[in-house]
DNA sequence: GTCTGATGTGTGAACGTGCACACAGTAGGA
DNA sequence: TCCTACTGTGTGCACGTTCACACATCAGAC
């Protein structure tokens, strides 16, 4: 490894090694007439002098970042709960750094933060962003929107600015497939333990309820609770079992939520899933830690993260985005929960 | 805002708005002698035509990078299931944005990513790092130690360079405070499950066992399970019951393995705590899920992330280490499984 | 022989910033 | 009066890259 003490080597070096000059070398490293034998000088001169591109002259040149921002609307302490989060963080990153983008990670804890975000966002320190968890309603929409920044959201709330594309699941079309099983394992007295209904995945997910239980559906047999997690789960089914206590089946809106019914169950002294059916969401590590082992809905985190890369990586280099969003599959796993 | 659309606002435009050169406006932004008169006027003209420095042109001719390296180096499926490195990452994010340095995330996954990791620190993208989970004799260190880099372990591996300052927890004391306890409740055929034990984290829990134990220390009572997760902990806890049926008391090289250890001990037959104390570490979520609560050792994961961002940010102002590295305190917490 | 088009190559300018330097004005002391 | 020190300000250059332009060479057609 040549020059690892001194100066970084640039391109004048390389043209001065080769014998050509500077913008041949450039030509060289992004495209252009350049004769063979030029090419094949500069190139072992390149390999000579460890030649490694400096990313502040060219950003500075191309008025550009080459950076993209991973913005994340949700406090710490969620950031760390959500069990798909960190998934779609690295399938995003693998994506970004193939094609040599650098991925910028923003958490926004507070409601306040937004106006440092839309600094940030329009200062020029990003060619994109990826937007996760963005709740209905979120002023950020609005910023990303009227900015003309290549972006995509993950999740898609109704009410986004209809020239970004999202990605995400079908959290309704899950949520109706894994409770109309329930359904067909007899189950008749089925409650719904919905989290988050602020947001689009948990308002999503009580709708395909709703929708798969048809006349079945009962609203008294819908506990709402504000997050995802293992005490509301716990509550939420606590609340279930005093309204009904005949319920044979309950579909959680996570599986925290839904490790936090079956204590709640365990307590109550109902076996799972012989007396209660329980079915959970986003076959996160709780899935297959509870006991019995938990049947629910698997998200492909990484492959979300990736796709939703790919999306800005393609408007950045001009293509037009003509599907307003794509939702990937979702396939529902079976184990002994219900 | 103005100029949300047209061009970004340069130092160009705030001297002219301010009627004063380039020179003076970057006194003001970076200090030195300016009238009242002239930094009042650019002040103004600054909020005026809404300027946000160009990252890029600094940077090019500051010769650096303004961003500091988060090098994980595990495969991202450990990455995920690690309790600690996204609270780790979080704490040193906070604090390296508050003092406007970006925080790049690497992930090395396999071996081969040494060479392509050595290339990034050695190629002036990031102006420091900080290196989680170094494991003894890893590769990486070396290159760290060459490079000139400023930059910290989070961890302290027996073999790094002495002039790399790190920062973690003393594994081995709050091993030996935890084992102790166990001692205290009255159990005396105590055994481990030591997990990752090519780690110092994993080897230091090991020696923490043994020293408090003593004489009582029995060999055949440690298994060695290579990973800090569930099924390790299931299959690490089968291997005691094996080896020594009488076996009351077990400490858990983490909060998963404790976890497989609990569910091996139920599928046993055997009550926690009554039959066998159990005690992990992390604090991670799996303690307050077990059944019983689990007893283990706290780890400060946000504030080792901000510390080892703030020693690298030290590093970068010039000021001496004189430390070798800092051991934050991890106390333990007392549940109901011992 | 000269025009035209394709293929190569070199040169100057520009991107936006920080810093070294030159320079101007003022005040105080010898 | 001159020298020095201090405060304040403007200008040129450098950082490493890309791009537009000018120019050179060569083949084939007229």
């Amino acid at each position: 490894m040549p020059g690892k003490a001194g100066k970084r080597a640039t391109v004048h070096d390389i043209a001065a090694a080769a014998g050509v000059s500077r913008g041949t070398v450039s030509r060289v490293l992004n495209g252009g007439y350049v004769s063979a034998t030029a090419r094949a000088a500069i190139e072992r001169a390149i390999r000579e002098v460890g030649y490694v591109p400096n990313t502040a002259a060219r950003n500075l040149v191309m008025q550009r970042s080459q950076a993209i921002g991973f913005i994340v609307l949700e406090p710490h302490s969620l950031f760390l709960e959500d069990p798909n989060i960190g998934g779609i963080m690295l399938g995003a990153n693998s994506t970004l750094s193939a094609a040599d983008y650098q991925m910028v990670n923003l958490v926004v804890d507070s409601e306040r933060d937004t106006a440092r975000i839309t600094r940030y966002l329009s200062g020029g320190f990003v060619d994109g962003a990826i937007i996760v968890s963005a709740r209905t309603h979120d002023p950020i929409i609005q910023v990303v929107g009227s900015l003309a920044l290549p972006s995509v959201f993950v999740g898609h709330p109704r009410d986004l600015h209809p020239d970004i594309p999202y990605v995400g699941i079908d959290n309704l079309a899950s949520a109706e497939e894994i409770t109309r099983r329930l359904l067909a394992t007899g189950r008749r007295r089925i409650g719904m333990i919905a989290a988050a209904v602020d947001r689009d995945s948990g308002a999503d997910r009580l709708a395909g309820f709703q929708q798969a239980l048809g006349p079945l559906y009962d609203e008294t047999l819908v506990a709402d609770v504000p997050l995802y997690d293992f005490a509301c789960g716990a509550k939420g089914m606590r609340t279930l079992l005093e309204r009904e206590p005949e319920i044979d089946g309950v579909f959680a809106a996570s599986d925290a939520v839904a490790a936090g019914a079956m204590e709640a169950l365990r307590e109550a002294g109902r076996a799972v899933p012989a007396d209660v059916g329980v079915v959970g969401f986003d076959d996160s590590s709780w899935a297959s830690r509870t006991r019995p082992t938990l049947s629910t809905v698997h998200q492909p985190a990484d492959d979300i993260g990736a796709y939703a890369a790919d999306m800005v990586l393609r408007q950045l280099k001009g293509e037009q985005i003509t599907r307003r969003g794509v939702l990937l599959p979702s396939p529902i796993v079976w184990r002994d929960s219900a």
